[in-house]
DNA sequence: AGAGAGCCATAGGTTCAGGCTATGTCCTCA
DNA sequence: TGAGGACATAGCCTGAACCTATGGCTCTCT
C-alpha cells in the first residue's frame, strides 16, 4: 500500500490547518513562518494535487470549502500523529540537559509513551525527556540504580524494591483476517476451545506468551503453536494473510480492527488475558517534578479510550 | 504548536516502514521507487536529522536499531493517518467512472468514513468512490432520489422511505481543560446540576444540540448557553483555553480526551447522550455491489474501539 | 466619493534538496 | 578465490520551493 501523489507533505497539511484556524492565509503564513505568497503557492499546489478546491478566498480572508472542512479534519489527524512521533524522537537523542529520564517496557514506548511525552510537551514546553526501552527486569534495575527516574513495566506485580501504580492495561485479543471461519464467530472462545487451537505467537519468554500460558494452565495448557514469530509486525502481516487466528496485544491492533482489515475473536469472561502496565519509582521516594507530571497525565487515560467493564 | 523540524516527510516515513518491512534498503527503494543510492540517502539524512542511527546495517541487509524500532512504530502512526486521508482525498473527487457514491453527514464524513474508505480501497482495489456531505434531510432525500447509493445519517429514526441499519454511536460528552475545577470531579454530573450549568455548545438547529436538548427536557430543559460556536473545531479550542464546560461529539475529542489535553466529566447513567449513527438505503432495495462491501466493513467496526458497556 | 487598509494572486529570479548513474567497499558463500 | 548481494560515495542535474516586489480586489472610514 503505497501513498498516491495525491498525499500533501506534512508541512502543507500544517499550513491548511494553520488557515483554517486564523481564517486567512497571510496569517497562516507568518504563524508557520513563511511569506504570504509562498503559503498562497503552497495551498494553491494543494488544491491542484487533490483536485478540488479547498478554501473560499475573499477579500476578508479565507474560509474552508465543504471539501475543505473534511480534508482539515483528515489531516487533523495526520497532523497530531506527526506530533506524537516529533514528541517521541525529541525523546530519542541523548541529552545532557535531560530533566525526566525514563525506561519502559517496548509496548508501553510504542503505543503509549509518543501521546504522553506530546501532552507533555503541551502542559509544560521546555521539559526535556529522554526515552529507552528494556524488558520489566531491567526496567527495575535502572530505576533502583537512579539511572531513570521513571520506569514502566507490564506484569502482574511491582518489581521489589520499587512502589508503583498502575496507569493503564493491555489484553491479549485472538484476530484473524476478515475472510477467516472465525471472523464471523459471534459465540464466545472458550478456554478450552482456545488451550487446543494451533496459535501463531511470539517467541517463548515474551511477555504476551507468559500471560497466555499463565492463563490457559486451567485447561491443560496450550497445544504447540502453529507458528512463532519475532515481533508484533510480524504477528500482524501473518493474521492479515490468512496464517490462522493470531494471539497479541491489543495496543498493536487497535488500528487494524477498527479498518476491519483485522477482526478480533470474542473471548468468554472466564478468560482473563489483561495485564497491568505501572509506571514505577523508588520504594518510599514519591515522584516530584516533571516525573510527578508525566504520572500525572497517565492515570485516567490510556493513551486509548477507556473501556468500561460491567 | 507547530511541528520541529526535525519530523521527516511522509515520503520518508514510509521508506522506512518499507525497510523494516523487507529487511533491506535496496528492495525498500525498489519498492518505493526510487533508486538505491537515493534511499540510502535518504535514510541517512532521517538519521541526521533525528540524531540517531536507526538502522543496523550489514552486508546482508538493514534492520531497526532498538531507537529504530520505536521510530518505524510511531512512524507507523503517522502513515496510516496518512493513507486514510488518502482514501479520503479520493473519494472527494467528482468522477464519472464512480461505482459507489456515498452521502453522508458531516460527523461520520470527519471522522469515521476514512477509516472505512481505506478498508475498502484495501479489500477490493478499483473500487472508485465519491463522497459528499449534507444534513441528514438532504442525505435521505439524495438516496431516495437515486443521487446516491448509500447514506449515512444521525439521529433517533430511519427517515421514511428509507430502509437502514445503526452502524455506530456517536455520544455527547462534557469536557474541560485538564485544569479546571471538574477535571479532578469524580461523582457524576446529575441531570439537574447539568442542565443549570452554562455550557460552550453548538449553535441551536445543530443535530448535537438537539440531542442535548432532549435529553435536558425532563430536567426542567438546558439554561442559556456560555457561548455559542460554529464547528467542533472552534469549540475544543475554547475547551482548552478554559471557556468553562463544553458539551460535543465524543468522536470529535477522542484524541484530546486520549492525551489528556480535555478531560471528560462522568456523566449519571440516567442522562443518555447517545445518538445511533445509521446506513439507509431505498427500502426495500438491498444494497449490492460495492455499497454491500462498504456497508459490511462498518458493521462491528466503528472506526474507535467499541464501547461495553453492562 | 475618495483614501486607506487588509487580503490574495502574479511575476521574476535564485537557491538547494533530492534524484539518477556509475563506481567503490565490504562481507558471505560456494 | 571469485561471484554476488548490500550499502556508501562521487559527480552531475533538474525542478520544486522560497523570497521580494507589485498588482487588483473589496470593504470601511472619513
Amino acid at each position: 500500500m503505497a501513498l498516491s501523489p495525491h498525499v500533501p507533505e506534512l508541512g502543507a497539511l500544517e499550513l491548511l490547518l494553520a488557515v483554517a484556524r486564523l481564517g486567512s492565509v497571510g496569517r497562516a503564513a507568518a504563524e508557520v513562518g513563511v511569506s504570504q505568497p509562498t503559503a498562497s503557492a503552497r495551498i494553491k499546489g494543494m488544491e491542484r494535487q487533490i483536485g478540488v478546491p479547498l478554501l473560499e478566498r475573499s477579500p476578508r480572508g479565507s474560509r474552508p470549502t465543504e471539501a475543505g472542512r473534511l480534508v482539515v479534519e483528515w489531516a487533523r489527524q495526520v497532523v497530531e500523529a506527526a506530533q506524537a512521533l516529533d514528541a517521541g524522537i525529541d525523546a530519542l537523542r541523548e541529552r545532557r540537559d535531560a530533566k525526566l529520564r525514563v525506561v519502559a517496557s517496548l509496548t508501553v514506548a510504542e503505543y503509549l509513551m509518543p501521546g504522553w511525552l506530546l501532552a507533555l510537551a503541551e502542559a509544560s514546553p521546555g521539559t526535556a525527556v529522554t526515552l529507552r526501552t528494556a524488558n520489566s527486569a531491567e526496567v527495575a534495575g535502572h530505576v533502583l540504580a537512579g539511572d531513570a527516574d521513571l520506569g514502566f513495566v507490564e506484569g502482574p506485580t511491582t518489581p521489589p524494591g520499587l512502589a508503583g501504580a498502575v496507569v493503564a492495561a493491555d489484553r491479549l485479543v485472538v484476530v484473524v483476517a476478515p475472510g477467516h471461519r472465525w471472523a464471523r464467530r459471534r459465540a464466545p472462545l472458550t478456554g478450552t476451545e482456545l488451550a487446543s487451537t494451533p496459535l501463531v505467537l511470539r517467541e517463548p519468554g515474551s511477555g504476551t506468551r507468559e500471560v497466555l500460558e499463565m492463563a490457559l494452565t486451567p485447561y491443560g495448557g496450550a497445544v504447540p503453536p502453529r507458528m512463532e514469530l519475532a515481533s508484533s509486525t510480524a504477528l500482524k502481516a501473518a493474521a492479515m494473510t490468512g496464517a490462522g487466528p493470531v494471539c497479541l496485544s491489543e495496543l498493536a491492533v487497535v488500528e487494524e480492527l477498527a479498518t476491519r482489515r483485522l477482526v478480533e475473536v470474542p473471548l468468554a469472561e472466564e478468560l482473563d488475558l489483561r495485564r497491568p502496565l505501572r509506571a514505577v519509582w523508588p520504594a518510599g521516594q514519591r515522584p516530584g517534578g516533571p516525573a510527578r507530571e508525566l504520572l500525572g497525565l497517565t492515570r485516567r487515560s490510556s493513551g486509548r479510550p477507556p473501556r468500561r467493564k460491567g
